[in-house]
DNA sequence: TAATATTTTTAGGTATGCCTAAAATATTTT
DNA sequence: AAAATATTTTAGGCATACCTAAAAATATTA
């Protein structure tokens, strides 16, 4: 049984994984978790007393086996809940994040394994992201952006990359939101902005929107 | 915003209320947290302080209207995560109890009221118990049991007031589960027991067991 | 490679929420 | 009403999980 904070850490480093192959710095956790590098430390300590992590001083922390298998569940439990929360509950895809925060750490196996049956076994949260199976298997697909389709394909817009409000507020302007579907009209060869169509309107976006924009496949 | 040990007092504060209309004692409060009484002295202090409670010392607890508000909505959030445990996760009313434990703590008014919404506003839980509204109201029925219903009268079994092995094993050999229909055949002038219709079959039980039986009219 | 800068750890402190044991207060019994 | 008993509070400790500031180790730069 591990405490919330031995979870968020747990996690904090997984997801540190990803970017570099080496040991994942008590800094870059103490800034993922908004608390400070002393208080890393002392957690790291414990984490790999309990044989979830290898630690070495001064030269950050890798996940075991076991440290993988609990984030994974942990990761599994959070994007259930995303899916349940927008799918059933009707919540738009940016108000769920902070509520699957908390509900990642109830305890209850045969709970996930349920709501993972009642969401008719969902392979991808609402941005996108992948959801891992009970056994800890994660079918990592690159996250696809709007200027990877090719002309006539069509998305469903499920996250941003860069979520800056200047860019949210484009977004807004423009009628993009989440969920919605974009079809890839024409690519101009000059500046390769991208002619879109949506629901009902048809507009043009630059290069630099289009790969900010992550999509599904339709 | 209320830890979960905060959160816990206040509930039990609540339900031992209902019990007695004095204070509620501090040693009562240790007993039903597995707590011990010097724990909940310093945690009737904060509680106070919070105005949650009316504490003086050596004379027990009672609730504000604001600790009463507290309460209930906890209570709110426990009662309809067992209505969704039960009705849409397929749990039995006898494990959902743990999980809604750690399910009531989770902090999202909208998150309350769209799951109240998904469940079809349900008045009560899977126990039979009322299921307070947004605002804090709650309607107390007087739960009623197998041997208040009339001759012709049927009844769903929703819950057991002694909850003995040795009962629930009388349950179990005769095949009175939780959720059936139980229709009120006959009353025996001599002893007032029962002859009750099942599903499929008949049986007689008697009033010691019938006003053990929580059920719901039909 | 020596000096400087950065990162990480250690040392020591705080608040929460639990504990045991002793002291204070309330209640019951004689 | 005094003595005995039960309850509650206080006092002092412990573990967790945070913090700041200083020391130690590592990395960078001249």
């Amino acid at each position: 049984m591990l405490t919330f904070s031995e979870e968020n850490h747990i996690k904090s480093i997984f997801h540190l994984s990803v970017i570099s192959e080496e040991g994942v710095s008590t800094n870059s956790i103490a800034d993922n978790l908004n608390t400070k590098a002393s208080s890393v430390t002392e957690m790291l300590k414990k984490l790999s007393e309990k044989r979830l992590i290898v630690y070495k001083k001064y030269h950050g922390a890798q996940l075991t086996e076991l440290g993988r298998k609990t984030a994974l569940n942990i990761i599994r439990k959070h994007r259930l809940w995303e899916v349940f929360l927008v799918e059933k509950l009707n919540f738009k895809w940016d108000e769920v994040h902070d509520i699957a925060e908390q509900l990642e750490h109830i305890q209850s196996e045969k709970l996930t394994n349920q709501l993972d049956e009642f969401l008719d076994f969902p392979t991808q949260d609402p941005h996108g992201d992948p959801i891992p199976n009970p056994a800890g298997f994660i079918k990592f697909t690159p996250k696809l952006k709007l200027s990877d389709l090719n002309i006539g394909e069509t998305g469903k817009f499920i996250g941003v990359k860069d979520s800056s409000s200047t860019f949210l507020k484009y977004l807004d302007k423009r009628k993009i939101s989440l969920g919605c579907n974009i079809k890839v009209l024409y690519r101009e060869d000059f500046d390769q902005s991208l002619h879109i169509g949506l629901d009902d309107t048809n507009l043009t976006i630059s290069i630099k929107s289009a790969s900010n924009l992550y999509i599904t496949k339709i």
